[in-house]
DNA sequence: CGTCGGTCGTAC
DNA sequence: GACGTACGACCGACGT
């Protein structure tokens, strides 16, 4: 382009808004608007405004479908499928974000936007300036050329009249006879029916003009072509009339007017935080330099008398937040006056002045704690404080009210609520072992956010809260058990780490038999360990059959399934690396890990996070003790190594089958509750239900069938993955689907009623109230929409299990301090409870245990659970 | 040298 | 593409 005269830029509304609606699939707010086109049309902008830098600027619409094309043609656009709904959503936010742009529109009642954009064009050139048409839309390609180019954004390409040949087949001047001749659906221009773009480009390149070939028809054989056109020929000049683009409108070219002008970032900013573009959003906030509040960083507290002059002042919330990653260094306060003041635990005195404190706010009923984690609070008491005071938790609070939030750790709540970016831990200095000194002025920041954030959030979340009844969910679930966790994690348990050397030892020695076996077998020697070195050797060194690829990147895939079934047509490798896998895996992940995790008190102390899963589930990590293998007889020997204390003994609680009892229960299937109530084997009743036998007759292969199919219901299965699962035809398994849904028919009903709610309100709930949001539930994403709605069908079931399990602890717990302070609770593992007692009542402990899981909830089927003893895990599973 | 996505594998 | 919920080891590409 010639840089020396102005460029004006001429955006075509529509066509744009339409290619990045079609082009972004699935993107929606947390409040489930859909906001795909706005936010490519914004990143449209934003890459033309950054890249281009244009001088002058304006956006073409139509005003409305009444124009003089359809004076004079009723039938034009007549066939165009009005504008998806999801689509005409999304207009108003659009043309905000234009206005914030303070991008010129450029509208004519009754001319569409191509004869805007074609006379503004024309004019501009005539003035001076280079113009470039910013539109993915073929139409416009007769317009270039004389100082006039068409950028097409997606494509990144700037069309000039050359281009325009090689990419449409003729010169722009030719290009509204190929429109002319091929016609064009959507705008229901007729053209002339057996021409399409091919057939088009050649005869207009070969005769020049649509006037010309009606002329010369009777010249043309080649497919019928010259019958046609002369069939044809009124259509075709009425097309020709139709597609050619009017540049001779009534308007005013105004330089002035269009000259672009700085946006409105703030506006800009704010529209998509509505809209819940954070990533853009938050590009916006460094454009223009407002990233977070300057919070005043606290004040630092000098001594445990300090502490206790602001203490004294204080009313009945007392907003209080740990600093700390893994080892809590200090604690965040507000006074009286709602300042933040930091008692670093590294000053002489004030981690027991901190202490006494909790323990008398934690006495109090009418005190509430408020923060954001607050177990981390509460596990600076002594063990087995009793917590009376109310805890108004604000991470716990946004698990409840946003589930579809990735995280809830105080930065990511921040940003959702307040839009701001809160200072990560990372950043005050805690990084990799590394953390900040006391005074440290990062630190303090860090320390007055803890604090200031969370009272800054609390109202609204408790508003969310009362908004979607999720009050009693809070109180009577995860606000109880805030207390209970931090103990558990405080206990922590034990582990026999001599037992665990002694298996890495004979780990090592089979892992290294095992290499050498495989280097031999594959001729060298590489990286067992990196999926891509395995695979280059097995399938391209050693020729082994592909069997799977892997689905992002499409390289040989080597997992288990992939090596099994390799090792069943009777190659050796893959047999050698399913066991090698197998004990590398158990050495890395558990046997080497779980001692290079033991606290100064010798005991490992798991987190149990409380607002992970986004089902309501807890999660545990550092480490992750719920997926302690047991499958293998290898794997199970870890658990040995959790041991009781000296002179106790373990526990285990198992509920039996809980969640197809919370479906047979949810579902009102009375089969289903029929079977449970008779204490039947739940997997051989499906079984004789679904193959028509009598359940005396149920042999082991059905059974395992139909247990494959009851876990696949519970997880939304289809029939192609149960036909995967059971090695079985699409059909047949299909076939077995219909049948468990003819058996029991509520459970059938459950499905259907779940996804009608889901789809109706972009959530579900479980039978306690929590809630799960689904905002893709109604993409037009295929992929996106049947997740969705497997999680739907899913989170009514594993949440309500999840919810039994938390009330169950609670209520354990409760007796636990009443009646045996001797016993406690150490791990939970979804439908599992561990404690540990005395060895000499460990039997009244296992039955406590049970009364109170069993008891927890009156579902139409019993809850059963499952008792065993010993004292270690591995023996009380057993 | 740290981060991050991909692959794989463990649990319920 | 195709079975829900997690955590984490290891590899390798990428950026500092």
């Amino acid at each position: 382009m010639n840089s020396e005269r102005p460029r004006l830029f001429l955006i075509d509304g529509y066509s744009n808004i339409f290619r990045a609606f079609y082009a972004i699939r699935g993107l929606s707010s947390s409040k489930g608007e859909p906001t795909n086109a706005v936010f490519g049309f914004i990143q449209m902008l934003r890459k033309l405004l950054k890249d281009d830098k244009p001088e002058y600027l304006g956006i073409a619409f139509d005003v409305s479908s009444d124009t003089v094309r359809k004076d004079s043609y009723s039938e034009y656009k007549a066939n165009r499928a009005p504008m998806p709904d999801d689509l005409r959503s999304q207009i108003p936010w659009i043309r905000k974000a234009i206005e914030a742009y303070k991008i010129p529109l450029l509208e004519l009642p009754k001319y569409e936007a191509d004869d805007v954009l074609g006379t503004m064009a024309k004019k501009a050139v005539a003035a001076g300036y280079e113009v470039v048409l910013v539109s993915p839309d073929k139409d416009l390609m007769q317009l270039v050329g004389d100082g006039v180019f068409q950028y097409h954004t997606s494509r990144d390409k700037l069309y000039d009249p050359q281009l325009v040949e090689d990419d449409f087949g003729v010169p722009p001047h030719q290009v509204i006879d190929v429109l002319a001749l091929m016609g064009d659906s959507s705008d229901n221009v007729p053209g002339v029916p057996g021409i399409g773009q091919k057939g088009a480009v050649k005869l207009v390149s070969e005769y020049g003009s649509v006037e010309t070939l009606i002329e010369r028809a009777s010249e043309i054989t080649a497919r019928g072509y010259g019958k046609k056109l002369t069939e044809h020929q009124e259509s075709a000049r009425l097309s020709k009339e139709l597609v050619t683009i009017h540049t001779d409108l009534d308007i005013e070219f105004d330089p002035q007017s269009l000259a672009l002008e700085e946006p409105d970032y703030g506006a800009l900013r704010e529209l998509c935080w509505q809209l819940d573009l954070n990533s853009l959003a938050q590009e916006l906030e460094a454009s223009i330099g407002q990233t977070a509040k300057p919070a005043a960083p606290a004040g630092d507290l000098a001594s445990d008398q300090a502490w206790q002059d602001l203490v004294d002042h204080l009313g009945s919330e007392i907003v209080v937040g740990v600093v700390g990653t893994s080892q809590a260094v200090g604690v965040a306060i507000l006074d009286a006056k709602g300042e933040p003041w930091y008692a670093d635990f590294r000053q002489a005195g004030l981690r027991a002045a901190v202490e006494a404190s909790l323990v008398t706010w934690a006495g109090r009923e009418d005190i509430t704690l408020v923060g954001h984690d607050l177990k981390e609070v509460l596990r600076l008491l002594p063990p087995r404080v009793i917590v009376s005071c109310r805890l108004f938790d604000t991470m716990l609070a946004s698990y409840l009210t946003r589930s579809a939030l990735r995280s809830h750790e105080l930065p990511a709540v921040v940003l959702e609520r307040l839009h701001l970016s809160a200072i990560t831990a990372a950043q005050a200095g805690f990084t990799r072992g590394e953390e900040p000194l006391a005074g440290d002025s990062k630190l303090l920041s860090f320390a007055a956010e803890q604090v200031d954030l969370p009272q800054r959030m609390k109202a609204a979340l408790h508003q969310d809260l009362v908004d979607d009844q999720l009050v009693s969910v809070y109180e009577t679930i995860e606000e109880p058990l805030v207390p209970i966790l931090a103990d558990i994690e405080e206990s922590g348990i034990e582990l026999d780490v001599i037992y665990l050397e002694n298996m890495s030892d004979e780990l090592a020695g089979e892992i290294a038999s095992l290499e050498e076996k495989i280097y031999e077998l594959a001729g060298e020697r590489f990286n067992i360990n990196s999926p891509r070195q395995l695979g280059t050797i097995m399938f391209e060194k050693l020729g082994l059959p592909v069997l799977r690829k892997t689905r992002k990147t499409k390289a040989y895939s080597t997992g288990a399934e992939t090596l099994e079934e390799l090792a069943a047509r009777g190659f050796d490798l893959p047999e050698h690396l399913l066991r090698y896998r197998e004990l590398t895996k158990l050495k890395s992940t558990y046997v080497d890990a779980l001692p290079a995790l033991l606290a100064a008190d010798g005991r490992l102390h798991t987190r149990f996070n409380q607002a992970v899963a986004a089902t309501g589930r807890l999660s545990s990590a550092h480490p992750n003790l719920q997926n302690i293998p047991i499958r293998t007889e290898q794997g199970n020997r870890i658990r040995k190594a959790f041991r009781a204390a000296e002179g106790r003994a373990l526990v285990v609680a198992d509920y039996s089958q809980i969640e197809l009892r919370v479906l047979a229960h949810i579902a009102d299937e009375e089969a289903m509750i029929k079977a449970f109530r008779a204490g039947e084997d739940i997997h051989a009743s499906t079984a004789a239900a679904v193959f028509d036998v009598s359940p005396l007759l149920v042999n082991a292969e059905q059974r395992r069938m139909a247990k494959v199919i009851n876990f696949g219901i519970i997880y939304g299965m289809s029939g192609w993955g149960l036909a995967q699962r059971l090695g079985i035809g699409k059909k047949d398994a299909e076939r077995f689907i219909a049948a468990y849904m003819e058996r029991y028919p509520g459970v059938s009903r459950y499905t259907e009623e779940t996804l009608a709610e889901a789809q109706e309100t972009r959530r579900v709930k479980t039978l306690y109230g929590r809630i799960r949001q689904l905002p893709d539930i109604n993409s037009r994403n295929y992929s996106l929409r049947e997740n969705a709605k497997r999680m739907a069908i899913n989170a009514r079931i594993q949440g309500t299990a999840a919810d039994l399990m938390k009330l169950a602890m609670i209520a354990v717990d409760h007796r636990l301090r009443r009646e045996m302070p001797d016993a406690r609770l150490l791990l939970t593992v979804h439908d599992e409870l561990v404690l540990e007692g005395p060895a000499e009542t460990i039997e009244a402990l296992g039955e406590l245990t049970r009364e109170e899981m069993e008891g927890v909830a009156n579902l139409t089927v019993p809850l059963v659970v499952d008792l065993g003893k010993g004292e270690t895990w591995y023996e009380a599973k057993a």
